[in-house]
DNA sequence: CTGAAAGCGCTTACAG
DNA sequence: CTGAAAGCGCTTACAG
């Protein structure tokens, strides 16, 4: 092993204190009046001799540690992993590593890494939650360690949040069912009881009663697999005959739905229509292409860098300036939920 | 800020030093012979007061910090996702985190990753490797710090390695091309002299030249975006009207080829037969779904958590263990390339 | 069986 | 303008 040099190792090279070596590394050469030639000296043989300072010693000196501990559902999703890679570039820019994990929306696992990443001092959390870990986050804050909450939060603690309008984008995607004279629309949710959930769920319900119809909805458990929600939809859709569009409350549930639609040999958008909410980069490939209601990836990462930053920055932060980022969807329109009985169906039948 | 206890604490009000209490912690009671009594009381309080000991310290004081740094070219590849979530979790089993980031395949974000991970004392590197950096990888080696590469790596460096037979994917895919009667095969690739990049395109040569047929190649540049692709692409395929299959040699590709074909009105698998290296989870939705060589991303996991493992453990671990370990790939046959001139289009045609 | 003390590599209050 | 020294919270060689 190279023998690592130390900040007194150079001291000792130089004949200086490492003290003085220390304030110049930290551009407090100016402030600690250090002489021009002195610093130029410094920075030369350190540059030389390629001295990296031990980030170890030094978090735990200052008690920072200039990493951000993030935790997603799952890496692997898309929408998560978009947002993962946004958020650790402009955290990059800040001088912040990320630290992440999944916690595959699961408390337990949640808890301990919240546990792990405290025992590590990173300076601030940006967390898509999984149930059941309120306490840890209170805890969290009530040490003034800042904490952003994104995709969904716990609306009764004080924490930074960016969401998006769920209710607004799920209303607006029954509308467009509406308006393209989709009578029977349903509604594929997830089981849980995840703010965001609730959200996409009410926005879906205000736009159907509003037109005196009744919800049609499925809730599906979060624990299955793919091939078990197929057949859970599937059923679904055969239980409710009469449903002619479907509103699929998450990515990965419009993907298992339309693979339950073509095993019932169903053609979109012509018997069934369907709107995915959350975008996927393929959906446009698709055949047909899938309409869906697109998260504002972009702004989503940028809002959450910029509330963190903001506690990050102004050291012990003020609890009462949380705030909480409301952003909106976009209803990207595509081909699966297309006006029935009009123009396209007669191309179609042609 | 509530204050945090430290080892000094604890002993202070348990009456023993600390000395014992890190024995206890660390399960080395036994081995020093701790009275049984005092373990347990030591063991009950440190539950009770939740003691976390500080991270930051013991990796100050051992040298470990008991972090892998991952870097993989796209966080948001689902390729390089998917790995790293089985990696992620396959990891902390063993007791480590990951802290993680994009090399964007660029060089100097990679150096800069290199020296910012050293600076934090990973244990380990997990490295999809972009080009320009076996001086920084044979620095890490030269320390005797583990590296495994995968996906790619440097044939020169001694380092453990995890990749694919991409040569014999590509062969595989180029003969299943020949078999189903396409007759001038092109292979769209990128523009990089990394090695799955040359492996993948022989393989091609090889089959094609076995049947003394001459290898069409286009090599797009990685810098360009996804518009950009899909002109150059376009542009190959016109000026080159005799092709009648391409392979694309990554799942990108394949995607701003499709576009391409998609723009210049032909018909796939009719007047064009398409293949993918890298499958995608949407691949089988798409229309027609996409042919594709398949990585066995959990066996790539699996292996590089083996081999880091075996560097971890071992101490000081031997140079010439290291291992490359070669996986094979499998061919998903879907609709993007079947026989021409035949059943399925008799079926179309019909 | 248990503890006092040194030391990992920094930063910073204090002194001059 | 510059430096000696304490201390962040652990672990471990050494002593008893």
């Amino acid at each position: 092993m190279k023998k690592k040099n130390s900040i007194h190792d150079i001291a000792r090279h130089l004949n200086i204190s490492a003290t003085t070596i220390s304030f110049v590394l930290n551009g407090r050469a100016a402030e600690k009046r250090i002489g021009k030639d002195l610093e130029k000296k410094i920075l030369q043989y350190v540059k030389k001799v390629g001295y990296q300072p031990n980030m170890v010693a030094r978090s735990l000196r200052t008690g920072k540690s200039k990493i951000l501990g993030m935790m997603v559902e799952y890496i692997s999703d898309p929408f998560f992993s978009s947002i993962t890679r946004l958020i650790e570039e402009k955290a990059y820019h800040l001088g912040y590593k990320l630290l992440y994990s999944s916690t595959e929306n699961d408390t337990q696992k949640s808890k301990e890494l919240i546990r792990v990443y405290r025992e590590r001092q990173v300076d601030g959390y940006i967390i898509a939650p999984a149930p059941g870990i309120e306490k840890d986050i209170k805890a969290l804050i009530d040490d003034n360690i800042p904490v952003v909450l994104f995709d969904r939060f716990f609306p009764k603690l004080l924490t930074s949040n960016v969401v998006i309008d769920n209710r607004g984008g799920c209303y607006d995607a029954t509308k467009y069912f509406i308006q393209n004279d989709y009578r029977n629309i349903a509604m594929v949710t997830l089981d849980a009881d995840q703010i965001q959930m609730k959200d996409r769920l009410n926005g879906y319900i205000k736009a159907v009663e509003e037109k005196n119809r009744k919800p049609i909805i499925a809730k599906i458990p979060f624990t299955l697999s793919n091939e078990e929600r197929v057949v859970k939809i599937l059923e679904f859709i055969k239980a409710n005959r009469a449903v002619d569009a479907i509103l699929f409350s998450t990515n990965y549930l419009a993907i298992s739905g339309l693979k339950a639609i073509e095993l019932l040999q169903l053609r979109i958008p012509d018997d069934i229509g369907i709107i995915s909410f959350d975008d996927n980069t393929h959906f446009a490939l698709f055949s047909p292409s899938v309409t869906s209601v697109a998260q504002p990836i972009e702004d989503i990462a940028n809002e959450v860098i910029r509330l963190l930053g903001k506690c990050l920055s102004e050291g012990n932060y003020k609890k009462d300036q949380q705030e909480t980022v409301v952003l909106p969807t976009k209803l990207m329109i595509r081909n699966s939920a297309v006006a029935v009985n009009n123009e396209h169906t007669v191309k179609v039948l042609a």
